[in-house]
DNA sequence: TTATTAATTGTCGTTTTGACATTTAATATA
DNA sequence: TATATTAAATGTCAAAACGACAATTAATAA
């Protein structure tokens, strides 16, 4: 085997597939890209890893710069190594996909930033490989959403069961019996009721609930099937 | 934005987990490290990705090269990439899990190279953040393989049901009812019963059964479940 | 008082599950 | 030839989960 030294060096990147959920549709983030080549045209929020710090650490650097994010629930979706992938130099890309409420960033992001919120079926054209990007994290994201309690990373600290739902179907693009879903949420045990109602969506208004964030915690890695005939998008 | 030329610029290698099963046990394949640092210690099968390689390819190329194995079932884990893992420089690792089937390349294995199979709970330490990737490739096979059909790459072209479930065993490291289970694989229609029996194991002897290919591939996206009261590791 | 609107909840038949032990097919042995 | 042995294959049953389905409830507006 070669020596380290005789061996070629490469530019590591991370970018980031970040998904938002305002109430009511599902959304990723993305932004202008500030420099060449490609300068101008929407992008991922990506940047180089540094010498010092791991590509997790990368990730939230990037999308603290980009968004003035910080915290984010962030998760590893794979790595784009292509030789070709980007036309100046060789790059590799660790991909990320991040989940956060929409409306807690909302101010921050119009104001001080100019990163964008689309409709994922509405998102314009994006450089290199990230179509494929942002194709392979929201199929990882509908897969980790049936087993895992992710997608409550998405919503605010009291929500409804029918905002829930609605995010259950926009994550994976069907209707939802809403007394088979409720059901369901029920016996995961998850969730805790609060007495206070949201009042915004109807003259009844929906029950406020919150996360046993002890269950949460303890089901992160726990197994559930929350979505009925799943087949592969 | 800093330009692509100031950016530090770094090694990238793959390392593979290959887990093989020899009708018996779930094993990992080791190799004694060739160069420095940690020379003649135990490592994964690794090397450095070339410059018009994808990391899918170098890992390929890199199994074929340590062990002669080609074609194998290959598949992404994670990128390693804490600043400090390779004490020498910084280099990136990208993780792959292979399956095999350990008997139909022993001969190959034992004559051409030196690659040795270990028991995973016998395994001698390795190198840098090899033992933590073992530990994460140990993870996602189970959790895989409760999803999806994939332990059928370790197994031979005509197996019986006794063998599947002990596979299936081995790689959930709990014991399983013979009654449920054959149940369960029956239920996913993937097998097709041939008429000739393995008389090796028993007086009676347990009829051979061969993938339905088109079902497999069918089916390896989609969900199965085939493991009950399935906890984390 | 009534109409309206969305939230909430219940039933039922079917399927799947998990826990359990017996029967069967072939060879070895008495 | 009959019997013992061994592992493979298979059946039952009660409980739980599932999916399809519509009626009731709580609050405000008219």
């Amino acid at each position: 085997m070669l020596e380290y030294s005789s061996q070629p060096h490469y530019l590591v990147a991370v970018d980031c597939i970040v998904f938002g959920f305002d109430g009511e549709h599902l959304k990723i983030l993305l932004v202008k890209r500030g420099l060449e080549p490609e300068i101008n045209k929407w992008s991922l929020i990506g940047g180089f890893v540094g010498s010092n710090e791991s590509p997790d650490e990368a990730a939230q650097r990037v999308l603290k710069k980009n968004t003035g994010l910080e915290g984010i629930y962030l998760e590893q979706l794979q790595i784009y190594g292509e030789p070709a992938r980007d036309p100046i130099e060789r790059t590799f890309s660790v991909g990320y996909f991040a989940l956060i409420d929409i409306n807690k960033y909302k101010t921050q992001l119009n104001d001080d930033y100019h990163a964008e919120w689309f409709l994922i079926s509405e998102r314009p054209k994006l450089i290199f490989d990230h179509d494929r990007m942002v194709g392979d994290a929201r199929e990882k994201l509908r897969y980790k959403a049936a087993l895992h309690p992710i997608l409550f990373e998405m919503l605010p600290k009291k929500f409804t069961i029918p905002q829930l739902q609605i995010l259950f179907e926009e994550v994976n693009d069907t209707k939802i019996d809403t007394r088979n879903f409720s059901r369901k949420i029920s016996s995961t045990g998850l969730l805790i009721k609060l007495e206070e109602k949201d009042k915004s969506g109807s003259k009844k208004g929906a029950y406020y609930f919150k996360l046993d964030k002890k269950k949460y915690q303890a089901n992160l890695q726990a197994f559930l099937n929350l979505i009925p005939n799943l087949k592969p998008l």
